[in-house]
DNA sequence: CTCATCTCAGGTATACTGAGATGT
DNA sequence: CACATCTCAGTAAACCTGAGATGA
């Protein structure tokens, strides 16, 4: 009748293994004086160019009224702006500014090293077996 | 020059994995009207009798003083009490009470139910091994 | 009119930090 | 005295929900 012991849930076990993995990450990214958040919308617009509210909500993983906010700051501090979307006007694309650019390049190390530091606990087909399994977990 | 792509960070894969677990687990929870972090609290002293604050933060993944005010709730709702250690009397020690062995059994077939939801995505071999890689990954 | 997208506002719970109290 | 354990207080950011505005 018992359930199965916390510690030996999987469920657990990627809550445990994600919070390491966040306190690692923030702690690399304080130096820049910026929220893993954050970091992650600056990387996701380098990498995509200018996307919207909604989709940068679910990329972030963030429910998009607390996007609204986070933007907000982030536009206070010029890091991005918002444009209207000329072609569905509901929408609000978000772009990297200058100084977001700036920032995300001094900070650009942060993600190779932060990967490196966990693949240096695996060999290469461990790692490839890891990211093929959670894969295919987050696709459900 | 450029960083390995968001989507394709184990960091990053990782923290959707776990938020999609998240939601999952507190979608159960709802009915019972209780959070994971309660949740995890009762199947931990279930599992394990009385633990002191410390171990019981460090074992629930959250902050000591965050623990704190959890635990004022939970002593609010006469689900939990504290009890000094008498062995280290800086020590507090948390234990179930009734209520909260009442509420734990009513919803403890959800742990079960919840980790049936994630095996039922692989076959018995892919589990195994995500979490003997997981397991990995969390010792270091 | 219905639906989608985004913003706003109120209330609740958590994270983080540093300081304080108590006990080893 | 140094150190460990827990609590407390203040600040910041996030969640959730539902309501509103705008436009497809």
């Amino acid at each position: 009748m018992a359930g199965p012991r916390l510690t030996e849930q999987l469920g657990y076990i990627i809550a445990s293994v994600n919070r390491r993995l966040e306190e690692d990450l923030a702690e690399r990214l304080r130096p820049g004086g910026i929220a893993i958040e954050q970091f992650r919308i600056l990387e996701a617009l380098d990498q995509n160019g200018p996307l919207s509210m909604g989709e940068l909500a679910a990329m972030v993983l963030v429910e998009p009224a607390t996007l609204t906010k986070i933007i907000d700051r982030m536009v206070s501090d010029t890091l991005v702006f918002r444009m209207p979307d000329e072609r569905d006007r509901r929408r609000v694309k978000v772009s990297m500014a200058p100084t977001g650019e700036a920032q995300y390049r001094r900070l650009s190390g942060v993600s190779k090293a932060h990967e490196k530091h966990i693949s240096e606990i695996f060999d290469e087909a461990d790692v490839a077996a890891l990211r093929t399994l959670l894969l295919e977990l987050k696709e459900r």
